[in-house]
DNA sequence: CGTTGAACCTGTTTGC
DNA sequence: TGCAAACAGGTTCAAC
């Protein structure tokens, strides 16, 4: 569910509503999760939550250094990393609040609220890390996709031969870009989702850098998408799914050509397009009809 | 290197 | 109405 704009979403109401704030305990309840979960119990009480911010889909909740000693790595950027998976929320909630089904982690804080992680599928991630760790981790991913510049965006697509739709997934080439927005912004630059990353012209490499960049921004502005159950750290539903133009269409109308927008699995993924607007490549062989004779 | 499918887990929607 | 299948914003891993 949460791809960038969700995340930062939640990421910066978090940063309005908790940054500051002192953890006072930790209670568990399902921990397949959690990478260490005895580390978050050993390591966060205490510990004020000086900032959150958003990596690629990751929230970082960034921690002051632990006062317990024998720790070597206090306040070396020691971090609570949350991934929200598809169905994760993180929200801070009055104590007295009855918990939502699906609620595994409570962080009692020290205003009497406390914060709350829910995630009915259990998909998301969260793991308490400090500096090398951390730093380590998030070697493995790519650009930020608001940051990259347009010369390393056409270094990282136009040198591979897989298809645009799975380097737009590959959190190794961007980080943050999920299904709807590679969709949005594939439609917006009119390429098929089938089409290889060497395929693409410059302009094309250009042209889908800038949509990419502007979806995003806009979807942010709009608080993201909530198809059926997103919600912001406020408990609020984004209103970006308003302005979606593939991803969700199939048999509706293209807002562009009126021709039939198509769903059809792509990088192993539900992929939305037009069939007019965003012309497939030519079809490898693939056995089935026996077109046209090659050798000669 | 790239693709595909399965797996992780629960809930909701769709189809017969 | 009932029950099974399909599907869901994500990631990872094995197999080819």
């Amino acid at each position: 569910m949460p791809e960038l704009p969700e995340v930062e979403t939640v990421a910066r109401g978090l940063q309005k509503s908790i940054a500051g704030r002192r953890i006072v305990s930790v209670r568990l309840g399902k921990t397949d999760f959690i990478d260490d979960p005895a580390a978050l119990e050993l390591h966060l009480p205490g510990r004020q939550i000086e900032k959150v911010e958003r990596y690629g889909k990751f929230m970082l909740l960034r921690l002051s250094p632990g006062l317990n000693s024998g720790d070597s790595e206090n306040g070396d950027g020691a971090s609570l990393l949350v991934h929200l998976g598809m169905t994760g929320q993180l929200a801070p909630s009055a104590a007295a609040l009855p918990s939502a089904k699906h609620t595994h982690v409570w962080f009692e804080l020290d205003d009497g609220r406390e914060l709350r992680y829910t995630d009915p599928r259990r998909f998301g991630r969260m793991a308490y890390l400090t500096g090398a760790h951390l730093a380590e981790e998030l070697t493995a991913f790519g650009a930020d996709p608001l940051l990259v510049s347009a010369e390393e965006f056409a270094s990282r697509v136009r040198s591979r031969n897989a298809q645009i739709k799975a380097l737009l997934l590959d959190q190794s080439v961007l980080r943050g870009v999920g299904n709807i927005y590679a969709d949005e912004s594939l439609w917006r630059a009119k390429i098929h989702p089938m089409r290889r990353g060497t395929e693409l012209s410059k302009k094309q490499t250009q042209m889908l850098r800038r949509v990419l960049q502007d979806v995003l921004r806009k979807a942010i502005l709009a608080r993201g998408s909530s198809i059926s159950d997103f919600l912001d750290a406020d408990g609020e539903p984004g209103e970006y799914q308003r302005h979606h133009r593939a991803y969700g269409r199939e048999g509706k109308r293209c807002y562009r050509c009126g021709a039939t927008i198509r769903r059809a699995i792509v990088a192993g993924r539900s992929s939305y397009f037009c069939p007019t607007c965003q012309p497939a490549p030519r079809t490898r062989k693939k056995g089935k009809r026996r077109r046209q004779a090659r050798n000669g």
